[in-house]
DNA sequence: AAACTGTATACTGTAGGCAGTCGACAGCAA
DNA sequence: TTGCTGTCGACTGCCTACAGTATACAGTTT
C-alpha cells in the first residue's frame, strides 16, 4: 500500500531543523573555551555570555550546565560557572582512562570490523599522511581524531564509543596547547593498528594501542615538566570591568 | 598568627547548607525512575513534574537536562523527555564497559591502596555479609555499591571513579528488575578481592575482578533470555489523562 | 469509505523580572 | 595601624509569561 509518492522519492535531505538556542549556545561557549578565548579559572557570567551572544540566560544557563556535565566547566552553586582548570594530576588521570577505553576498542575492533571498516580506517589514515605531508597540522590532529572515534565505533559498544568521544574531546584540549602533534611516529603506530585490526588479532591491536596512547601520555607529561606553568588562576569574581575580554 | 580562636575548635559541622533546588529536583525524579514509579519510554512533561514536586518548571527543566546527561531520560528537541527504554544490547554493553572500569580500578587498588583502605574494604564486606544472612536484601545492595565504589577510590584516579560510579548507577538500574543478587558466592569473590589488594597483587585483583563482574553479566544475560519480555514501551504524548499515574 | 485538510490543545523553548545571597570595599573601633 | 562590621553592588536561582510548534481529533472532499 503506497501511502505516499514522497516516501520513494530517496534521497531524505533532512533539512537544518533549527537546533535548539541551547546546543548553539553550548557549541559557541565550548569553542570559546578550546580556542582560549576564555582562559581556565575565569568566572563566566551568564548575562555577559547572554550578551555576547545576543540570546537570554536562559540558554546561557541550560548550555552551562551541560558544560558542567562534561567537565568544561565547574560550577559552584550560588557562585555561577567557571571554566575548569585541570590540575596536571586530573590530566595525566584521563589519559589514563583514555589510554583504557581505547585499548580496550581496538581490541574489540579487531574482534568485530570487517572488510568495509578497515577500508574506511585506511582511507583516514592515508588522509592523515597527506595533512602530515603538507604540514596542515590542524588537518592532521582532525584525522586522528577522527581515526580514533572510527576505531571505537567499530568496536561496536556504543556506550563505549560514547565515553570515550567524551573523554578524547577533554584530552584534547589538555593536550593541545602543550604538546605538539607527535607526528609521524604516531601515523605508524596507527598504520600498525589498523593491520592487526584487519588480522583480527585482538592482543596485538590491544597492545599497540595501548603503547600508542602511552606513548601520548609520556610525551604530555614531558612536555609538562619542561614547562611547569601551572598559572595560579586569578579566579575571584571581579567587579569592575563590564565586557567579556575576548583576549 | 592565630588569626580567630573559631578557628581552633575544631569539629566543623558544616551546616547542612539548602542545596540548590534543581539538585533535589533531580535526586526527586531519580527516584522515581529507579523505584520504577516512571516506566521506561514514558514521556514526562515539565509541567507535571512540577506541579507534582510543587516547584515551576525552571528547575524540573534543569534536572531534566541534568538525567539526560547520565542517560536516565532522553531529551528529543521540541517534544520534551522520555524515560530512556534500555535495550538488552545496551544493558550488556553497559555491563562490559563497568567490567573494564572496575578491572581497571581493582588493578589500581592494588597498586596504591594502603592499610586503612584495606581495613576499610574488610569492613564493608562483613557489614555485606551480616546483611545477607539477616537476608536484608537493601543492605546487602547497598554495601555491594559501596564496596565498588571504594575500590574505585582506592584506586587513586578520579576520573576513572567519577566514570565507574556513573556506569554502575545504571547497572544497578538495568539490573536489579531482573537479576536477584547473587548472594554469598558474590561475597566471597569480594573477599578473595580483598585478599588480592592487601597482598599488592595487581594482576591477580584485576582477574578476580573482572570474572566478578562479568559473572554479574553472565547472570544477566541469562535472566534475560529466561525472560525476554522487552515491553515495547507505549511511548507517545497521551493527551487525555492529566495526573501522573504513578503507575 | 478513505484520505486530506483545518482547528484546537497541550507542551516546549525562550524571554524578562524579582528576591535572595555572596563578595568587596569603606568606615569604625581597638 | 590592624581587625571587625555595615553597606553597596552584582550575580545567581527561581518564577511567571508568551510565542512557536507538534499532535490528535473533527470536518471536508473525492
Amino acid at each position: 500500500m503506497v501511502r505516499s509518492e514522497l516516501a520513494n522519492s530517496g534521497a531524505a535531505p533532512k533539512i537544518q531543523r533549527p537546533t535548539t538556542l541551547r546546543e548553539s549556545v553550548f557549541e559557541a561557549i565550548l569553542e570559546l573555551i578550546v580556542n582560549g578565548s576564555l582562559s581556565p579559572g575565569q568566572h563566566l557570567a551568564e548575562s555577559e555570555l547572554a550578551d555576547l551572544l545576543g540570546v537570554s540566560r536562559q540558554p546561557v544557563r541550560e548550555a552551562l550546565q551541560m558544560l558542567s556535565g562534561e567537565g568544561w566547566v565547574d560550577l559552584r552553586p550560588g557562585h555561577g560557572a567557571f571554566v575548569h582548570a585541570p590540575t596536571v594530576e586530573e590530566a595525566d588521570q584521563l589519559l589514563a582512562v583514555r589510554a583504557l577505553l581505547e585499548t580496550e576498542s581496538a581490541r574489540l575492533a579487531a574482534l568485530n570490523s570487517d572488510a568495509a571498516g578497515v577500508a574506511r580506517l585506511r582511507e583516514v589514515c592515508s588522509r592523515g599522511l597527506r595533512a602530515l605531508e603538507a604540514d596542515d597540522v590542524d588537518a592532521s590532529v582532525a584525522a586522528n581524531s577522527e581515526l580514533h572515534a572510527l576505531v571505537t565505533e567499530l568496536s561496536g559498544n556504543k556506550v563505549l564509543a560514547e565515553l570515550a568521544s567524551q573523554v578524547s574531546r577533554r584530552v584534547r584540549w589538555y593536550h593541545t596547547p602543550v604538546a605538539r602533534q607527535r607526528g609521524r611516529a604516531s601515523w605508524e603506530e596507527h598504520a600498525l593498528l589498523i593491520d592487526a585490526i584487519e588480522a583480527r588479532d585482538e592482543a596485538r591491536a590491544a597492545e599497540i594501542m595501548r603503547e600508542h596512547t602511552e606513548h601520548t601520555r609520556a610525551s604530555y607529561l614531558e612536555q609538562r615538566a619542561a614547562e611547569p606553568v601551572e598559572p595560579p588562576a586569578p579566579v575571584a569574581r571581579r567587579r569592575r570591568p563590564r565586557t567579556l575580554s575576548a583576549r
